[in-house]
DNA sequence: CATGAATGAGTTTTCATTCAT
DNA sequence: AATGAATGAAAACTCATTCAT
């Protein structure tokens, strides 16, 4: 009876945590965080605000399972995509190719993250789309290993990485705002374009 | 009596409403827009909480104001440097290099607008420097002059706006949160090099 | 479970709501309706601010809720005896008795609505008992009933029924002031006999 | 010096908390008692809020003169025309009459006093015009001589009277609020007939 | 004398969190 | 395990009053 339990308890936990993620992605998405009380993700979740401090600690780790669990989804798809590539400059066209393919499916995953790094309180509130610098650090390695292997002009690489980030946020605040209007396909084409002309050895 | 009194009311409370808005650039810049009350801003300027209801109608006006005196001491900066410059591709490079040279000097005022810019209800949210579509659509007409004009390769101008807008704003951030291991002269001629390589015609 | 929940569920709620209403009651009649805060409600039901706020949308509907509970009540009441009489008159007469009955045992209850009618930002402000003019309607259609039945005399309907409104509100409020020197029986035989005279046809 | 200038002093000094207590009344007719805060009696009279404080002890006391100097205003009219007539009869038409005369043309006024009575926080809210006793026992006075002059009938006066008050109260509450329906001779001379078919001994 | 800047108490409302059931 | 009632802090805002100039 113990283990049996455990596993359905722990899997009916999990799986509760996740349908609460899913709706606090939702509500921070389309209302913004400010406005994402608990209350709002309850209603919006069909459940009694007692549930999710039933089920977390406080919102600080509802909305730190948000961002992880974005994070790893995407993660996972994005750096299936990089490890495809030999070298770090298909790495990071990869890297840019695949975020900006994410982006077009799980816009208000994306966006409740970008949210939550804009309005926490511990945030640095920097620019780049996670909100968290593990990605830029990854970004910046690559950036430097392209140098050494001769492919990638001279620059500082942390700071590249920082702009890339940043570009790419700003495709997706408009893709948000003004997502008919925008051609995603020739956005992502316009932005590897740049990258590389800004970052490529020059012939 | 009359206009000697009027006129230096006048002066003492605009300088009074000065004095406050300072405070407030202070106290968003270095705590957030989200923990910015009227509160904080008060306790920090060293006055009760009323004098702020006092002096602006609420406090959608104080920052309001905030935003337009910053706005209104960077744009006559840039402005100026801008209109030194003949052709569009000059005054996209003096565009850049004046804010960033206002943002050495005024990183506090620039922080708080942007703040403000990504947290206001009302606000895009994009990652814009200004938090305002016009200086964007400026700078997308600059652009596309420039297309015309022959020197610059062909682009969205609005998406490449956006992205310098984004990368500007990204040193802003990076200024913030490690200004001491940042060598901002560096990092504006890079940028300046990444917008020059992404954006002019190539020979 | 379910519905056995729920069914008690609504009980307490309502009945929550209820009690909060009747100390609302309490509070405006004795503090009048300016005095009347959500903190000193609270406060008078040994409760903190904020249940207040967690049972009712806002203040306005708490107000609202007394207002109609009351309103409720004394029609139930009042309606049940005007329905007994045949013709307009012994209508009249059953409202005025069925009325003060109804003062005499919900003092408090009447006052606070009174209040609120006077108080309260939309509110006409007129000195009806029960600040809406559905009533005054009702009783200026008997009086023009009574007339074209013959048993009234001539006079203006709707300025009639606000007087009589007017000097049931002011028993109200002499019973209210002065309630151990007011014989209520007497003054309600009296205020009958003083609007019979007034609306009578004479033989 | 002296003499002249208290003179003078006094004299401005009384004419300056005229002009105020006329805006004061202005403010309280027009937005109720609830919005009248001395800021905004300030701001219609085109001075500072500390005027008020300067001229007046305090609110309170503002507040009182409105009462006391729209009362003795009216105490003029009425009690000369009701000097003029030798019974307790005659006087009570002419007190009618002339508060009616009286609220056709100071209308503001006396909805200014009716609020105040009806707002105040000490004040039991009576419906009386004046929100004072006094009148009521002048008129009390007037019907127990009325009875005993054997031209009216057994009544208790004090009754009587808040009911004429709250009559007259009524009717101005009206005119404020469908002036443009109402008419006004034909109301004054409808509420004298009420009045006297309740009160005159029958034949 | 007169002003208006400043204060601080008080209002309604929102919200994350706690706790008894 | 789950609920929802209750709390208390914090927010923006209003206002009568005080006080230095």
């Amino acid at each position: 009876m113990g283990q049996d339990n455990d596993g359905r308890t722990r899997v009916d936990e999990s799986a509760k945590r996740a349908r609460l993620v899913r709706y606090a992605v939702e509500t921070i998405a389309e209302e913004g965080f400010a406005k994402a009380s608990l209350s709002h993700i309850a209603t919006r979740a069909g459940v009694s605000k007692g549930v999710i401090s039933y089920h977390f600690a406080g919102k600080e780790e509802l909305i730190q399972e948000v961002v992880t669990s974005v994070m790893a989804d995407m993660g996972e798809a994005v750096f299936s995509r990089m490890d495809e590539q030999p070298g770090a400059v298909g790495k990071l066209r990869a890297y840019i190719e695949s975020v900006v393919a994410y982006m077009r499916v799980h816009q208000a995953e994306l966006l409740a993250v970008v949210e939550i790094a804009r309005s926490r309180p511990g945030g640095s509130g920097t620019s780049d789309l996670t909100g968290s610098d593990p990605v830029v650090r990854v970004l910046a390695a690559l950036l430097a290993q392209g140098q050494e292997e001769g492919e990638l002009r001279d620059f500082p690489p942390r700071l590249m990485a920082l702009w890339l980030q940043a570009m790419i946020n700003a495709l997706l605040m408009e893709l948000v705002a003004r997502g008919d209007e925008l051609d995603l396909d020739l956005a992502a084409r316009e932005l590897i374009t740049v990258f590389e002309l800004a970052t490529h050895r020059r012939a």
